[in-house]
DNA sequence: CTTGAAAAATTTAAGAA
DNA sequence: TTCTTAAATTTTTCAAG
């Protein structure tokens, strides 16, 4: 089987880069991390096999593509019962211009990221969410002026 | 020069094969939008050119990698004189650990996303968030405790 | 845009450390 | 095992049309 080995130094470079560059070549990546490029696509596809990579994506520059605003949700149900999250989450499924969803501990349930052409058709999903299901729920929402740090992956070196 | 042309079919599914495949081959991806090879390839370098990708990035299973918790958090400025943006920001800039920062409209001024081998270590940054320069914050912190929707990119369709 | 040829990268297979 | 080398396949890139 090829389950559970520890991830050695090459294995980290590897997620490392692509962290940061998806689209390198595995001959740039095999050069970098001082590896032939037959052995580095091999232990990259045995990384991708053993599932330590849930996507590749592009971040595309928003600003240059279409007018829009993205906005940060806090949501709070007013009944806690499972089917309340359920019927929250499948709600939250269904509507593209929510790109993330979180549950949370503290003072609010769930985290959402909101992409949106405008102010009005934000509002639109705001009802929807308020609305539609037998659940109730407190919505508040931020938002976004300024992103300081975008998302590049994380930093391995702190987590080992 | 090589701006400002809207973006036709052909680019926008190239932007939007790219947000979910970001290490789909020229060919594979010329081959689902219809085009040949070659133009295929001349569009995705014109786009990156023209500045319509900020980068490409692995999502890591960061389960399948290293024990860790995500939280995020809200922070209020006590003043908010420039200065007391500028240096709060500098300092997220500073913590590697923090992936993600946002300036918001509304109650807070800002969310952060952190990642953390444990509980300890986010204390830590809490801290240091805290007490460090001559600003004073209140944050709040929410454990993640559900990944309900991760970010594979934005629905193009629903912004233009 | 398309075709088609040259250059580069990926993938596979054989054998060494 | 995991690596390296080297050959076969595929992809990328470029030059005309």
């Amino acid at each position: 089987m090829s389950e559970e080995k520890t991830l050695d130094k090459y294995d980290r470079k590897i997620l490392a880069k692509l962290q940061e560059d998806a689209r390198i070549t595995n001959q740039k990546l095999a050069e970098e991390i001082n590896l032939s490029p037959s052995a580095c696509l091999q232990r990259l596809r045995r990384l991708e096999q053993e599932g330590y990579f849930n996507s590749y994506n592009a971040k595309l520059n928003l600003d240059r593509i279409a007018r829009h605003i993205s906005c940060i949700a806090t949501i709070t149900l007013k009944n806690h019962a499972q089917e309340d999250f359920d019927a929250f989450e499948k709600m939250v499924e269904e509507i593209p211009e929510i790109v993330e969803c979180y549950t949370v501990s503290g003072e609010f349930d769930f985290f959402l990221k909101v992409v949106c052409p405008d102010m009005a058709h934000y509002l639109k999903i705001n009802d929807q969410l308020v609305r539609s299901g037998n659940y109730t729920v407190t919505i508040q929402t931020h938002v976004i002026m300024k992103e300081n740090k975008a998302f590049r992956g994380v930093n391995l070196e702190s987590l080992f």
